[in-house]
DNA sequence: GTCCGGATTACCT
DNA sequence: GGTAATCCGGACT
């Protein structure tokens, strides 16, 4: 296979449209990833790392395929996997997944929120996709792509279903920025698309 | 649709 | 040392 994680240590763009598909599993919970962003500090203003390296910031600058977790608007946790060589901060922004196993668990995680009755809800966005499965500080810098099968710690393992074709891909802005709205660096499976974090525009397709 | 929580950092005074 | 902006989501009018 030509591995995810080379595409992550080559080119964060493609590695984000690769994702699409993959699986993200912590224990018994799995689901599948069906939406994406990609960001890179080198020449992307919306990227945390384009002005500088921060304590927040630091495991973007290290090596591919690690946990970046970070707390956002004071509320939500974000998670992001590494991309690009160290030094080369890079890193893609998991939005959206579609649950494949756990879903008792995931549901137990997000009873807190009556809007997420809905199994549809459960991790539609990246702040409800990090409820869902627990994910915290405490998971920054973790390596998803353990040599060993993963045990109860977060990873990525491959498709367990088709992934999506090149021309089933959606494309387009990434979301809740300003500076980069130019660049379509937001990627979703098509296949399963009514699991991605809000309505896709009718000129996605 | 609008409001607002309350971390982190950049960018002003 | 203050303020605005941020890779959002839930509650509420």
């Amino acid at each position: 296979m030509a591995g995810l994680l080379s595409m992550l240590e080559r080119d964060v763009v493609r590695a984000a449209q690769g994702m699409l598909g993959w699986t993200l599993v912590r224990g018994s919970m799995r689901a599948r990833i069906v939406e994406t962003e990609a960001y890179r500090a080198e020449d992307d203003p919306a990227c945390h790392a384009y002005r500088s390296r921060t304590p927040r910031n630091e495991v973007m600058f290290g090596p591919a395929g690690h946990a970046y977790v970070y707390f956002n608007y004071g509320v939500h946790w974000m998670l992001n996997v590494t991309a690009h060589a160290p030094d080369r901060a890079a890193a893609v922004l998991i939005r959206a997944a579609m649950p494949l196993a756990g879903l008792e668990q995931f549901r137990l995680n997000r009873a807190s929120a009556p809007s997420a009755k809905a199994d549809l809800n459960l991790m539609s966005g990246p702040g409800k996709l990090c409820r869902a499965f627990a994910i915290t500080g405490a998971d920054n810098g973790v390596n998803l792509f353990p040599r060993a099968v993963p045990g109860t710690e977060l990873a990525l393992l491959p498709p367990e279903n088709r992934p999506p074709r090149k021309s089933e891909v959606l494309t387009g802005p990434r979301i809740g920025i300003t500076l980069g709205q130019e660049l379509p660096w937001r990627f979703v499976d098509g296949t399963c698309r009514e699991w991605s974090s809000k309505p896709l525009p009718p000129a996605w397709r």
